[in-house]
DNA sequence: ATGTCGGCATTGTGCCGA
């Protein structure tokens, strides 16, 4: 079963190139981010046209999560928990099953600028609310997946220009330290286990000719669980589709688990 | 740092967020 996780930084601007991006790869699950629609306004039966059943979390304007699915969806549910007041859409979880069953997390992380302010105090809330929903995953003992537009460069090596980003909500310590305790509470980094060479990118700014001098950044990530891990047979970035016309920043990042 | 993009309020263009 492949699972992916695409921000595709609005689903008006870009329902022609995921759907192509779908026909052609064809994942089983596709958790989406930046959305940037309301519920009503998503266009769930051209993706239900397509075998997917669809779940959302919109909200007018910005962020926005969702979750397309050939698997019926079980137990939605929106929202991270930790805080009533939070009206920001950038969670939503849900479980899958094939022989056996996956809980499935699609995050789209506050990105936090500008550092500091009340923007970076936002971000890391959330992280510290993050963390706590990754203990209770965990102490599950089942396989599950946290995956998502984290907003975080894990380490220099995960960007082609680490001075760039040095005083950056994307990369500041402070950043780093609550992204590396939630992965050490005991999950795998699927792209890192995978491909952990240097040189690896999920986005590339629209400005500055970022595509071409190939100046990314690594902050798409999937996060597994143990159970989840010791399925997991592959993973990889569908970076080519960044070429396209009219591409997300973004680009697909994707797991396979042996189900 | 910025050789950009998406959505919105709004009818020509400027603002916000990324």
């Amino acid at each position: 079963m492949r699972i992916a996780t695409f921000n595709i930084n609005g689903i008006k601007a870009r329902i022609a190139a995921l759907t192509d991006w779908l026909k052609e790869t064809s994942p089983d699950v596709v958790l989406l981010q930046e959305i940037k629609s309301v519920d009503a306004a998503f266009p769930s039966e051209h993706f239900e046209d397509m075998g997917y059943n669809v779940a959302v979390h919109g909200q007018k304007s910005y962020n926005g999560v969702g979750i397309l699915s050939k698997i019926p969806l079980d137990d939605v549910k929106r929202g991270l928990p930790g805080d009533d007041e939070d009206e920001q859409a950038r969670w939503i979880e849900a479980t899958v099953a094939d022989s056996r069953s996956i809980r499935l997390c699609g995050l789209y992380l506050p990105n936090g600028n500008p550092a500091p302010g009340p923007k970076y105090d936002y971000k890391l809330a959330w992280m510290e609310r993050l963390h706590e929903r990754a203990r209770e995953l965990l102490a599950a003992e089942e396989p599950a997946l946290m995956a998502g537009d984290y907003n975080v460069i894990p380490e220099d090596r995960d960007a082609a220009n680490p001075d760039g980003w040095r005083d950056d909500a994307l990369a500041l310590p402070r950043t780093r330290d609550a992204f590396r305790r939630i992965v050490n509470l005991g999950f795998t980094e699927a792209i890192r286990a995978r491909m952990p060479g240097d040189g690896v990118y999920t986005y590339w700014d629209y400005q500055g000719g970022a595509l071409d001098k190939n100046n990314g950044i690594r902050i798409d990530h999937v996060l597994l669980t143990p159970q989840a891990a010791d399925l997991m047979t592959d993973a990889g970035i569908d970076s080519e589709i960044r070429r396209r016309e009219k591409p997300s920043d973004h680009v697909p990042v994707w797991v396979e688990l042996d189900l």
